[in-house]
DNA sequence: ATTTGTGTTGAC
DNA sequence: TCAACACAAATG
């Protein structure tokens, strides 16, 4: 179709041109991607219709992005509801990342739309697959019987024995590693992992300490800070960037034992590849950690764990 | 001041 | 079911 689309920056408004004639509109440039629409500012929006109701999905300054999002979203809403009802053994579209399969099959709709509101979809994925391979994915994966997997799968992390759970982990944003000394919790992980006593007032805090994994203790003011509505570590932040020279985009994962002793663990690593997995728009994913081969056995990480191997009943 | 996302409409 | 468009609500 030949469309340009210009940013005209002293009027604010897009434009497309057309090449051949030079002729311009002020027609927002579609998308060549389903569910992908423009925003006045440039961005691109994502939406899926569900039942004749349009669902947000976000804006995003990618169009790929976007177009990312919506098939994420497709899956949630048609393909795992689609392929529930008529079978669930037969994994159809996304039979090629078991796990991200169980992701999505664990999470409300309304949770899978949040995290691509907010864009954290392929973090939390992230951290469900390091729970996933960290707690002896293999023998926790009864690929067939249906509604009770996930159940299955739960009860056996809640008593297999590992030393340490994941709590969440952040990418590191611009002010967390600037100059405020002071690195935002998203609220959701502070008030599921750091509960701060309401007799902790604002402006007073609590300290908490953390083992990095070198063993190195580190001491961090932690406070709910009303002016901004934020859970904040502070005090001490800022000794912690230096050190790790923390910068944006890197990850800060925050760990607990599972002892009785319920020690916290921070660590932190460079940011790493887009690990979303589904969504190539019509490309091909490179090999994934779980696959289902022809002849129907399901392996991950060349363990076969098509077998429902561990106590699956309920 | 800007951006997000809803209300609405009409094409397919 | 879907994108296009206008513009209100939300956010900074």
């Amino acid at each position: 179709m030949d469309l340009i689309s210009c940013w005209n920056a002293s009027t604010r408004d897009y434009s497309t041109m057309n090449q051949a004639n030079g002729a311009s509109s002020n027609k927002l440039p579609s998308s060549r991607y389903k569910g992908v629409v423009p925003q006045s500012n440039g961005r691109w929006g994502a939406q899926i219709y569900e039942k004749s109701n349009r669902v947000w999905l976000g804006t995003f300054y990618d169009e790929e992005k976007a177009a990312k999002t919506y098939d994420i979203a497709s899956l949630k809403i048609r393909g795992l509801d689609a392929i529930t009802q008529i079978s669930r053994n037969q994994m159809k579209p996304y039979e090629c990342d078991v796990t991200e399969a169980l992701f999505l099959e664990s999470h409300s709709k309304a949770e899978i739309v949040d995290m691509l509101r907010k864009h954290s979809y392929a973090n939390e994925l992230e951290m469900y697959k390091h729970k996933l391979y960290n707690g002896c994915a293999a023998c926790a994966l009864g690929l067939d019987d249906g509604g009770k997997r996930m159940k299955c799968y739960h009860d056996f992390m809640d008593t297999c024995s590992r030393e340490r759970e994941l709590l969440f982990e952040k990418v590191a944003t611009p002010s967390d590693v600037g100059r405020l000394n002071r690195m935002v919790i998203p609220k959701r992980y502070a008030e599921k992992h750091f509960q701060v006593h309401q007799s902790v007032g604002f402006g007073k805090g609590v300290l908490l300490k953390f083992e990095d994994e070198v063993g190195k203790l580190w001491r961090f003011g932690y406070c709910y800070w009303s002016s901004s509505q934020s859970y904040v570590l502070s005090k001490g932040w800022i000794r912690f960037v230096k050190e790790k020279k923390l910068k944006v985009g890197d990850v800060v994962r925050f760990e607990r034992s599972v002892g009785e002793d319920k020690k916290l663990f921070i660590d932190c690593r460079s940011r790493n590849l887009d690990i979303s997995g589904i969504g190539e728009i019509h490309g091909t994913v490179g090999d994934p950690p779980a696959t289902v081969q022809d002849d129907g056995v399901v392996r991950l990480f060349g363990v076969n764990i098509s077998r429902k191997p561990v106590h699956c009943r309920e």
